[in-house]
Formats: C-alpha cells, structure tokens, sequence
DNA sequence: AAGACGGGGAC
DNA sequence: GTCCCAGTCTT
C-alpha cells in the first residue's frame, strides 16, 4: 500500500461524508450504490439527496423497482433532469430482475452491458459495491489525480494509468470514494486546500507551474430558440401529451407546442402550427426559460373546445390531477404561468 | 470526436 | 448573468 493511499484512507475514515447510501448497511449493496450512481451523474450531490430516499422508501429493491411503471418512476424522477437515466434506470432493473434473478453482476465488464452504466459506472459499482480492484473515474477523481501528477486532466489515458499506480492493496471501495470526497470538500476545482490536504506532501500541485489547470476554454454555445405552447381546455379537463420521439424531456408529460425556432415568428404563423383548428387567444407574458443548451422564449396561446378530441399520444387531464403526471420543471413553469400549477 | 441531454446551486 | 456537477448515448 502507497504512502498516499494509506493517508487518504486514513483521512475517509475520519473524514468521510455522511450520505444515505454509504450508511454501513447500505454500501456493500449493489442496488442502494447503483441507484446512487445514476442519480449522481452530471448531478450534485445536494440536488440528490431527497431523490434518493424518496426512491429506496417507495422501491426498496431492484426487483420491486423492475415491477413499477415506467410513468411512475419518471413521477419520482421529475426535476432531477436528464430523463433519460430514468427510462434506462427502469430498462435495467427489468433486466437485472429477469437475467440476474436480481442479482447485479460484479464485473465491470457485464456492468458495462447495462442501460444507462457507461465505463465511469461501471467501475464505480464494481468498486464500492464489490470492491472489486478498480476506480472509476469522474471529474472529481480526474482534477486529483491531474494535480497529484502535474498531468493533463484531458488525457485519459494518463489519468488513468495514474490513479491505477496509486491504488491500495485492498479497500478499493473506499478509496475511490476517498478520491471523491476529497475532490469535492479539499481539492475542489476553483478553491484548492493544500492546506488541509492529507495527501499534499505526495502531490507535485503546488510545486508545478499549475501548468495543467486552466481548462474548459470551450465555451458551450447557447442557442436562443422561440417556440409556442398551447393550451386546451375542455370544461374541467386540459390537453396533455406524452413526449415520445424526442430527446428533450422524453417521456414526460407536456402541454403541446411548436418546434423550437431560431427566429421570432408571428402570431398568424403560431395559429396556423395549432394541433386543431380553434379560436385561439393570446396569453399575456412571455416565459424565458434556460434548458439544456437552449435560451428558450416561450408565448402562450389557450383556447377552449366544447368536446374531447383523440390526439395521438395525448391525454386529457383533469386540471386538479395535473400533479400526478410526471412532468418537467419546464411544464411546471408553463402551467404556472397559465395559472394551472 | 462531438453534440445532446435538465436543473439547481455557487459565485 | 456564467459555470458546473459521482456521465451516457447517439450520430
């Protein structure tokens, strides 16, 4: 076992965070650290936190959660944002139930197989769940291994090489999340506490020129889109439809609206891209909303219809029960600014 | 190899 | 306002 590692661990014990799915009946079980790990992706830990608990309290096990409907998950799932981890959250519970008895496989190869477990999860399962000899390695685990070693956090391969050379003998599990945490308390991206560091004296940081720690030059382009939403009532009940076909928010429940336009366009042209020909009435207000990578500007048309019209994939939806679908933050916003939310 | 994919918190 | 987060999937 390496000076470092041996440290680190040393710190983990003593220092470690609380959190749900590390509680000691909770870490060496595949699905608590499964969960855990999806949820997590490209997400804060705060942010999913509630997510968490609300989940494991409603599907306790991987085999409960493979029984549920996919709405009902993406119920729960709502506002946690990237959708698309929830459908292939429930694809892979399906999975495990029916192919592993329940089970989830340990290697990081037929984790690997799964929907919605990429290389970074992979190992993370592997390795907590398991402890099996290996790391993935996130953003957190990439900016500590980078500094330790003055290497370039875009290498890869490098960072990879490196966080292998400096792994324990045992206590792979740990490690990798003593990787973690002291990336997101000690050695976070813009504040870097050598300080306190219980690995600086093994780290090249503060003796290297900083050389390899300025990135993300690239700036992502934001693209301001416009766009019209339409609501339809009928006496109680609103029209709905489930967004099947596109990336953005799959799955949810949405109030209809037009493609997403690089230009402006007129109140005649958003009247003629109607889901049905009605007399339609311009709602006061223009939403703007970020999503993805989009500047959205939102206008507002309603009309009412005296009987119910079959769309396809459309639900009309007593306004009252409107939050028991699941739907985005972004409907949410839309809804409360029409007043139904 | 690059772009799409959400939302909230930090600053 | 901008940046960022326990990444994955598609093209």
């Amino acid at each position: 076992m390496t000076n470092l590692s041996y440290s680190l661990l040393f710190w983990y014990k003593k220092n470690k965070r609380d959190l749900p799915w590390r509680r000691k009946s909770n870490i060496k079980n595949p699905y608590f650290v499964w969960l855990s790990e999806i949820m997590l992706q490209q997400t804060t830990v705060k942010t999913v936190l509630n997510y968490y608990e609300k989940f494991i309290i409603k599907w306790p096990n991987v085999k409960s959660l493979s029984k549920a409907k996919l709405d009902n998950v993406l119920f729960s799932w709502q506002g946690l944002g990237y959708y698309n981890r929830a459908i292939n959250l429930h694809k892979c519970a399906k999975i495990i139930s029916k192919n592993y008895n329940g089970n989830f496989p340990n290697s990081v190869k037929l984790l690997s197989e799964l929907p919605g477990i990429g290389e970074y999860t992979a190992k993370a399962i592997s390795s907590i769940a398991f402890n099996k000899r290996t790391i993935g390695i996130d953003v957190n685990v990439s900016r500590v291994v980078s500094r330790i070693f003055n290497l370039d956090i875009n290498n890869k391969k490098k960072i990879e090489i490196a966080s292998l050379r400096i792994l324990p003998e045992k206590n792979y599990g740990n490690f990798m999340q003593a990787m973690m945490d002291l990336g997101s308390t000690i050695c976070t991206k813009k504040k870097i506490n050598c300080d306190i560091c219980p690995i600086s004296k093994y780290c090249k940081y503060k003796k290297s020129q900083n050389k390899y720690h300025i990135f993300n030059f690239i700036k992502k382009k934001i693209q301001c889109k416009f766009l019209y939403v339409y609501l339809i009532e009928c006496k109680d009940k609103i029209f709905l439809q489930k967004r099947v076909d596109t990336k953005l928010l799959a799955g949810l429940m949405a109030i209809p609206e037009t493609k997403l336009y690089d230009n402006k366009f007129t109140l005649n042209t958003a009247k003629n891209m109607a889901p049905m020909k009605l007399n339609w009435i311009t709602v006061p207000g223009i939403l703007r909303y970020n999503i993805s990578s989009y500047k959205l500007e939102i206008r507002f048309l309603r009309a009412k219809i005296k009987k119910k019209v079959d769309i396809q994939y459309g639900r009309w939806i007593k306004k009252n029960r409107i939050n028991s679908l699941p739907i985005s933050t972004l409907t949410k916003k839309i809804l409360s600014h029409l007043g139904l939310f």
